[in-house]
DNA sequence: CGGGAAATCACCCGAAAGTATGGGGCATTC
DNA sequence: GAATGCCCCATACTTTCGGGTGATTTCCCG
């Protein structure tokens, strides 16, 4: 084992893990920065202003992974308890649900792996389950007869 | 063929604005408190730190803010005469809305064209056609912004 | 008549999607 | 502690999609 890995960098699963990482290491870079070619007192405004514009954008980029996993769960589709028990008559996993509402908002499964921080593999595996539990060949089937139960709330345009 | 049509893009209003100048307001209460009662300069670092996640959490919360003002488009019905307007706009011909709607229905390409009597080629070609002017790169996007601008109607359980 | 739009079909090619199978980790339950 | 269910990941393989290009026919319009 341990050999050559075919996945050089297509696994988002490590995506907490390297901004948590990325983020130290760029706190230290900063440090080490200012106390060697920026010892101007004068620049202080500068750093934190670079720092607050920076850190707004990882902010912005990680609310974006974030919030499809805390808007879609939350969400109102059709009446709540009776959601439940439809999904659990189907046998429809919590995971797979989540899918489901990411593949109805046209997301690719690339798309979908990314935002819940799982491999492209699992997706395909949830997918597959969730078609069989569906009784659907193809994604857009599977969407057609979720919508047909009342499993899914009205169009979210994402993009 | 395959002619682009204009697709406006969506204004965010000056909620950007509003979020710069807070964003400037807070450096310069940071910046005043600093030189007050926090002149240590012991706790670089911890400044660094805490401006680093306090706005992290802004982005993520501008990040929200953005992407929940795009996912409230509204999803009207829409038919008769507003439909054929609608379709006319988008440049999306009577016979690529048929395609539209199979699509819509779960059918694969193969299966539209067995409906249609045409080849699964010619069928390519309108999916191909349809997906630029809706401008869309899967078919389950489509079908999700057809489903938001009201171009499709309510679900019919078929299969 | 010539131009343009629509519909039809074809071919290639790379990228996604879907299928099948197996394995490991983890928590709950019996 | 064995069994179960869910989740995660992988490999291998086949099929479908989607993009690009080009071509033909028909029909309408100026």
């Amino acid at each position: 084992m341990a050999k050559l890995r075919n996945h050089p960098l297509r696994q988002f699963g490590w995506s907490i893990l390297l901004y948590g990482l990325g983020m130290g290491l760029l706190l230290v870079v900063l440090q080490t920065a200012r106390y060697r070619f920026l010892i101007l007192d004068h620049a202080q405004e500068l750093y934190f202003g670079l720092i607050a514009l920076l850190f707004t954008g990882i902010g912005i980029w990680a609310g974006r992974q974030l919030t499809t996993r805390l808007a879609t769960t939350p969400a109102k589709p059709l009446s709540g308890q009776a959601l439940v028990q439809a999904l659990d008559k189907l046998g429809i996993t919590p995971r797979e649900y989540e899918v489901l509402q990411l593949i109805a908002q046209g997301l690719s499964n690339q798309e979908i792996a990314g935002r819940m921080f799982v491999s492209l593999n699992t997706i395909k595996t949830h997918t597959s389950n969730l078609f069989s539990k569906l009784d659907a060949q193809r994604r857009t089937q599977a969407v057609q007869k979720a919508q047909a139960i009342g499993l899914l709330s009205g169009t979210h345009p994402k993009v």
